[in-house]
RNA sequence: GGGCCUGUAGCUCAGCUAGGUAGAGCAUCUGGCUUUUAACCAGGUGGCCAAGGGUUCGAAUCCCUUCAGGCCCGCCA
């Protein structure tokens, strides 16, 4: 059975109706590994509408949030607004609403490419209009149980006057820097250390914030929450999960969500993911090199506690040929083999809008990575494809739209993440080289052959052939030879197809001018 | 110290969330496509499933112990 399945599965056994919920504070580039958090909710959610139940999938920015420091990726300006909640710090590009919305807003747009559409709720709004008063309400009469619970759980020891509310100072605006004076409902007295001292009502919208481990639960039974993921980081002993159990039960009367922790993504190379040293791929870039339906495949075909290696080089090639060869098997084209696990399941979930009736036409992924750098452009990679018979010529319009789409990935992948070896490149001059005298004399004789012959692959695959073998030159040398005065490296496409892509002419004037 | 993951063919890994003859890709070898360019087809070689114990008619799969590696444990998914 599908992990999905599994999961669905318990929750149906609780009840019918369920709020499915993520969170991700939207303080930086959010990573390809908050994607998994998104993605394995939605599977979860997919299940459950399958299985007839009434689910709702909800995603909490939390953007009330304050920041934490000035990360490598901010201007050292932004060391006045830590401590600050996000959404009241201007955006660092100037187009967004506020530095929350500038994380946030890209994000949101990946969702959407990927097929994911939750109801959205910001933390910050929730505050300020008040719905958490009562949670906050409820928090401080109960100061003294969830000291204990936070301190015998976590082990750790919290301040003496510590209350489970953060005041945001009235005059700078921090969540991080008021101390309580005196509570005694609804008011909270506090002095920051901006040198302010004040009273906030706690029924007033936006006063502060519950702190983390308490805002979790609170939001549970706020929600209604039934179901919510987390990472491995989350999940730990005396973490926020277990301290955030106790207190929903006991404080505050709800029974917690069921939940899956779910593993990190490694970078093949890099390893764990931090945003903040840079090794993190950002859930735009990831939409840009891989098809959606190949990203959500990623996920879906692995348990969410195993960790996933993710290589921006070949790797994505090798897991687009899987993907494709899934589909095959999906649609009856090619026989399963063992290790395909819920395949049909797994295939379902990669899908980001509805499942295709036939399958979509496939043209083999590195394929599409020569051609799209010999074609350019849609249309010359279209002709290419007509011609050489990988496409038919009543092609689909959505069949098209697909090919075009992943043609796109290709082209960003090639630009940003692929190996130089994938690369290539026509040379529009000769490039710099020395030539051997057999070099010279293999070309000599393919500028005599190759213009009497067809400009056709095979023709031009023969003539390759028929002259390395005249002059007794190594077939190897030939090649090399040919994508050295062509491309300037020693490896390239298959040189038929090749070379019957780019102007006959062309191609004889370099030779000849390679042999000078 | 605690938690999670991993250990299966030379390499990368699937199979463990249904216990029932050990799998794929790559590499290698043989043959073919009148001739390899990270090409295709057919076939072959190759594994005491980390080690030990338990449950079972039957264990890579479930349970326990050990060993080795990775990650997490203020905030970070």
């Amino acid at each position: 059975m599908h992990w999905a399945d599994v999961l669905a599965d318990e929750l149906i056994k609780k009840g019918k109706k369920h709020v499915l919920a993520t969170g991700i504070t939207p303080s930086g580039p959010i990573h390809i590994g908050n994607m998994r958090e998104v993605l394995t909710t939605d599977a979860v959610y997919r299940s459950l509408v399958e299985k007839g139940a009434k689910a709702e999938f909800i995603y909490i920015a939390d953007d009330f949030d304050h920041l934490r420091k000035v990360y490598p990726y901010l201007p050292k300006s932004y060391e006045k607004y830590v401590g600050i909640p996000i959404c009241d710090i201007p955006c660092p590009c100037g187009n967004h609403k506020s530095y929350a919305d500038h994380y946030l807003e890209p994000f949101l747009n990946s969702l959407k490419k990927i097929g994911i559409n939750p109801r959205v709720y910001r933390a910050s709004e929730m505050y300020k209009n008040g719905k958490y008063s009562d949670a906050i309400q409820t928090a401080l009469e109960n100061t003294n149980n969830i000291r204990k619970i936070i301190e015998t759980i976590s082990k750790r020891e919290l301040p003496k006057h510590w209350i489970p509310f953060n005041v945001r100072c009235e005059k700078c605006g921090r969540i991080t820097s008021t101390k309580p004076v005196l509570y005694e409902f609804p008011n909270v007295e506090y002095k920051c250390d901006c040198g302010h001292e004040g009273s906030v009502d706690i029924r007033e919208g936006g006063a502060g914030k519950l702190p983390w481990r308490i805002d979790w639960p609170a939001r549970w039974k706020m929600l209604g929450v039934t179901f919510e993921p987390f990472g491995k980081d989350l999940g730990t002993v005396g973490g926020a999960r277990q301290t955030g159990e106790k207190i929903v039960k006991d404080i505050y009367g709800y029974s917690p969500p069921n939940y899956a922790v779910y593993e990190f993504i490694l970078l093949k190379g890099k390893g764990a993911m931090h945003s903040s040293k840079g090794t993190a791929l950002s859930s735009e870039e990831m939409l840009n090199m891989t098809p959606p339906e190949v990203l959500r495949f990623l996920i879906m075909k692995n348990q969410p506690n195993k960790h996933i290696v993710f290589d921006p080089g070949f790797g994505l090639l090798s897991l687009v040929d899987e993907y494709d060869q899934n589909e095959r098997v999906y649609f009856g084209e090619e026989e399963k083999t063992r290790g395909m696990k819920d395949l049909d399941k797994t295939y379902e979930l990669s899908q980001p809008y509805e499942i295709p009736e036939k399958i979509p036409y496939q043209v083999p992924y590195r394929h599409l990575v020569t051609i799209v750098q010999i074609g350019k452009n849609w249309s010359g990679m279209k002709k290419i494809l007509l011609r050489t018979g990988q496409i038919p010529k009543d092609l689909s319009d959505s069949d098209e739209n697909h090919l075009k789409q992943r043609a796109d990935h290709v082209k960003y992948w090639l630009e940003c993440f692929a190996p130089d070896t994938a690369r290539f490149e026509v040379k529009k001059n000769m490039p710099d080289m020395q030539l051997s005298n057999n070099q010279k004399k293999v070309l000599l004789s393919l500028v005599e052959r190759l213009g009497t012959i067809h400009w056709e692959p095979k023709d031009i695959h023969n003539a390759i052939y028929d002259s390395s073998e005249m002059e007794k030159i190594p077939i190897k040398t030939t090649f090399k030879t040919i994508y050295q005065v062509i491309l300037g490296q020693e490896k390239g496409p298959r040189a038929g197809y090749f070379l019957s892509n780019l102007d006959k002419s062309f191609v004889l004037n370099r030779f000849k001018e390679a042999v000078k």
